[in-house]
DNA sequence: GACCTATGTCATTCCTCGTTGACATTCGCC
DNA sequence: GGCGAATGTCAACGAGGAATGACATAGGTC
């Protein structure tokens, strides 16, 4: 409070009036805070903070908290990257990943953290559910296919969420030949699965 | 609410005096709560009211919110479990559970869904981390044994986990010969990573 | 250049929920 | 039986946060 050149201009140079960046913004800054402390604990203030907006636009564009977290929602699973996935590299490239820090692919991990935060709260549940079966599980089994696609693409999915879901949980990457053994063996299990 | 002599003595019978058995009846109740809605959504007097209690008596054995989720954290990790899995029928058991409705293991599922939701709380999932490593982590580490046994636990703790998120968002078994290959090739797969 | 709407800000209200302290009652103990 | 501590209940407070409506202003349109 000792700045007074800061405070001269101040009283917040009123933002520019970009309706769709303002509202790119809250929905970036919405992201972020819901998927590292969830829905509850998310503050539509903090957000508005973060985005340089006032609280009260949360409201108008996206009709209440329930609403921006809906719009995040929608905007956090990407399947396309899915078909782009190699058959040949997959397996390495994603037991390699699992084997490092979670904060090494924070844009993935911030998107994953918020799904699972999603996960479980009772309110937006329903909500995932859908998308995560219609973007998620779906371009799954179209990409693996062969026989048993239910049951692979099932299983192949359990295992990318656990493995998530474990890096996240505890966030001391192996080192050394330990290391080595994880990606080795984590690979050739992916593989198995995507393999037929 | 048809039976007037339960209600006959009305203004609430007021609860037998017996400390142990408050306290229990509240951490049963929180568990189910905290399971349900996680830390913020859970709240202290619906939790009161469905161990038959006024809410002032969390604060008095607990100490508050924060007390009663780490002794409700404390009591949802049994490990003792572990140790007692036969090494030939894991593989197999845990495989036909995965591939069930969860709620077929209310009592476990509470268990994980509580879980879940403190992994997913910045407050408590430094709490989470440790009760994790010493209860969870270890003992797994000492029942499989064997080489490389860091990357094989982590391994098998990250596809043990990943079929419990993935059970519990979907919950929709899969049935007839997807069902049966399911379970083979996940009772496989977690039977490769206990052997050796 | 005057008007009108879309955009942004501010102050306030309302509600929910954790917490607290005073009060009531039961039980163990002498 | 009377006293004190343990147990249980009740009412109220206060913090915090979402939502609301009135107000301010930029920017396009005629």
């Amino acid at each position: 409070m000792t700045n007074a050149a800061a405070l001269a201009p101040e009283r917040t140079a009123p933002r520019k009036r970009d309706a769709d960046a303002t509202r790119a913004a809250i929905l970036a800054a919405a992201k972020v805070h819901f998927a590292k402390s969830g829905y509850d604990g998310a503050y539509l203030r903090d957000i508005a903070a973060e985005a340089g907006v006032d609280a009260a636009l949360i409201n108008r564009y996206f009709g209440g908290k329930d609403g921006l977290f809906a719009a995040a929602l929608k905007d956090s699973i990407r399947p396309d990257a899915i078909s782009q996935w190699s058959r040949e590299n997959f397996a390495h490239d994603v037991a390699k990943m699992m084997a490092g820090h979670a904060h090494q692919h924070v844009e993935r991990t911030h998107a994953f953290e918020f799904l699972l935060q999603a996960a479980t709260n009772p309110t937006t549940a329903p909500l995932l559910n859908l998308a995560v079966q219609e973007r998620f599980m779906a371009p799954i089994r179209s990409w693996i296919g062969g026989d048993h696609v239910e049951a692979r693409a099932r299983l192949l999915a359990s295992v990318f969420i656990g493995l998530l879901v474990e890096r996240l949980i505890r966030d001391e990457p192996l080192e050394g030949s330990e290391r080595e053994i994880f990606i080795e063996r984590t690979a050739a299990l992916l593989q198995s699965l995507v393999d037929k």
